[in-house]
RNA sequence: CACCCCCUAGCUCAGCUGGUUAGAGCAUCUCACUUUUAAUGAGAGGGUCCUGGGUUCGAGUCCCAGAGGGGUCACCA
């Protein structure tokens, strides 16, 4: 494995750690007794503690140094004289270990007290040091000036997802944002809970992926030896528990859809799924509004935030829309009353763009998704869609060819979607087999029929009323981030092609010099098989050619010597 | 899917119309320094300019192909 200079410098001070009978990995506890932000928050002087956290600067001036120690709260700055953490004779833990074997990003342990600096800043002064892990790679070097300017960001996003570990330790704002996540899920889960609602969790690997017109992940079950799918949604489970006679199920869902990326896409999300038995759609309307106000001030404190530079207020009420009021208001277009046809002519003479697999329910979702969906800033209910598009909805108590359904807008992006359930298993039978005429048709995304779920119904299930609220989406708006890696730790990435290194001492035993074969390796000959089946005129050539280009100060390679490596 | 852009030191980035030995700040190393906080001062080292072809006397720079990433768009939540 080829080491940079900074890294080879500190595996040598790892090395040097050891020879000085210094653990750098020890497997002791380290029990600490103080975090940085609590300690810096109510800070007192003279009171003894302990703490844990990777030094993030050193600032030496002989035989005082001070450090930043950041824990999983925050960062504190200590201090390190050598006469206090050194009272003896021997200096060596403050003149070698700290100031010559320590490192940024390395991990330790102090005991010390609590002052206050000449210039005010909260501190510790060490007086016992233990190294706790000792950092191999260098992290970046992001700092802060005294007008709260970041220089040299790490901001790069391949390598901030890719490490996200470094991004984490690096750049706290993104701590902030996950840490809002979690309070996110708590915040739902905690409301849940509340009412008595069940938290369940259902299958993942599922024989029909049912519940959503998406396309699925497929993989094999060896032992059945059968097809199986993730899920790409678990509402069929979920109202087959309120057959089964639970009021209220709820469950947080990884859903995978084998679809595009982008900002607003990953092939893996988090959906939160919520059933109530008893209940319709207006009920849920009510439940969405008063939840998200209560998420959104678990997160900011109040009941807005601020998204692209506007204000989102989500206090109840949100204003309810019905779809052909929307569709009528933007494009004028009245859907009432439209037949396939007439959509589809409707959408040419609006510039949208179609093709023959469309039905009814995509052609107005095009329209909807074109001319209205953006200009839905402020939290929004729009309701009661055309029964084309929503096969699992039950059919509007009033309006003919609607269903009772919504979705709720921020931003422009849908957020959560809501019905009052279809639990009419004979209409429920019909709504499939047009998905199947669909699917015919060429729309690869129409829904499979799936025959226990159909029996689920027929054994009888309580008007129900549900609800899926993105749960990354949601975190987006509530922490005003463009991107849906931003929320999630470990977005989806092309794989990393990874050298794995070269075998040095491999082409040692070919008999390359050992100041040789780095560079060999690095010139591309990195295995003992790459050197044996080079031609050795054109080996010699080449590495001499690199050794100009690179200004090595090793003597050119003769052509015996490389034949006798290629031999 | 299509189009556009990016890739230079550990990090952030310069590098003009192709032309000496590819630069800066931070980081690293050496030395000095007992209250600093983007510590300071002096000095030093560090590069497969993403990869592979091509044009050229000469390529980080121009051309072609490829890898990776970002953006816009389509599909989707």
């Amino acid at each position: 494995m080829i080491r940079s200079e900074q890294e080879r410098i500190r595996l040598e001070s790892l090395a040097q750690l050891r020879q000085l009978g210094i653990d750098p990995y020890p497997a002791a506890a380290f029990p600490v007794d103080a975090h940085a932000q609590p300690l810096s928050e109510g800070f007192e002087v003279d009171k003894q503690v302990c703490m844990a956290g990777r030094i993030l600067s050193r600032r030496i001036m002989g035989k005082a140094s001070f450090a930043e120690l950041q824990d999983a709260t925050g960062k504190i700055q200590i201090y390190l004289n050598r006469d206090e953490l050194c009272p003896g004779e021997d200096k060596t833990l403050y003149n070698k270990v700290f100031k010559k074997l320590l490192d940024r990003g390395d991990i330790v342990g102090i005991k010390g007290t609590t002052f206050t600096t000449q210039t005010g800043e909260p501190s510790v002064l060490v007086k016992e040091l233990t190294v706790l892990s000792k950092s191999i790679r260098p992290l970046p070097s992001v700092k802060t000036d005294e007008d709260g300017q970041v220089h040299d960001a790490f901001t790069d996003p391949e390598l901030r997802y890719r490490m996200r570990y470094v991004d984490l330790v690096v750049n706290p704002e993104v701590k902030r944002t996950f840490e809002a996540r979690s309070r996110v899920i708590q915040a739902m889960r905690d409301a849940f809970t509340e009412q008595g609602w069940l938290e369940v969790d259902t299958p993942v690997l599922q024989a029909i992926p049912g519940g959503a017109a998406a396309r699925p992940f497929e993989t094999h079950h060896n032992a059945l030896d059968i097809p199986l799918y993730m899920r790409i949604a678990n509402e069929l489970y979920l109202k087959r528990l309120i057959v089964g006679g639970f009021d209220g199920v709820f469950e947080f869902s990884r859903n995978f859809r084998n679809e595009g990326m982008d900002r607003t896409h990953n092939p893996e999300f988090t959906v939160l799924e919520l059933y109530v038995a008893y209940q319709d759609y207006h009920w849920m309307m009510d439940t969405i509004e008063q939840l998200l106000e209560r998420v959104c001030k678990s997160v900011h404190g109040q009941n807005t935030a601020t998204l692209d530079g506007n204000t989102i207020n989500f206090a109840p009420p949100y204003q309810r829309l019905p779809m052909r009021d929307a569709i009528l208001e933007r494009s004028g277009v009245d859907i009432d009353g439209l037949d396939e046809n007439g959509l589809r002519a409707a959408c040419v003479e609006l510039g949208i763009e179609v093709d023959a697999s469309m039905g009814k329910g995509k052609l107005v979702d095009a329209i909807f998704g074109e001319k209205c969906e953006p200009h839905l800033i402020q939290p929004t209910f729009i309701t009661d869609y055309p029964v084309e598009m929503s096969p699992l909805t039950k059919s509007h108590r009033e309006k003919p060819g609607y269903t009772e359904r919504f979705e709720l807008f921020i931003n422009g992006t849908e957020v959560a979607n809501a019905y009052s359930e279809l639990n009419d298993p004979i209409v429920q039978r019909e709504r499939f087999e047009d998905q199947v005429k669909l699917s015919e048709r060429g729309d690869d995304e129409a829904m499979f029929i799936d025959q226990d779920f159909l029996r689920a119904l027929e054994y009888g299930m309580p008007p129900t009323s549900g609800v899926g609220i993105g749960v990354d989406r949601l975190v987006m708006m509530l922490t005003d981030q463009r991107s849906i890696q931003e929320v999630l730790f470990f977005p989806q990435m092309r794989p990393e092609v990874f050298r794995t290194g070269p075998d040095l001492s491999a082409l040692e035993a070919l008999g390359i010099p050992s100041e040789w074969a780095p560079h060999v390796a690095a010139a591309g000959f990195d295995t003992p098989e790459s050197v044996k089946e080079s031609k050795p005129a054109a080996l010699r050539e080449k590495l001499n050619g690199f050794r100009k280009k690179n200004k090595l100060d090793l003597a050119a390679l003769q052509m015996e010597e490389v034949e006798a490596w290629v031999k």
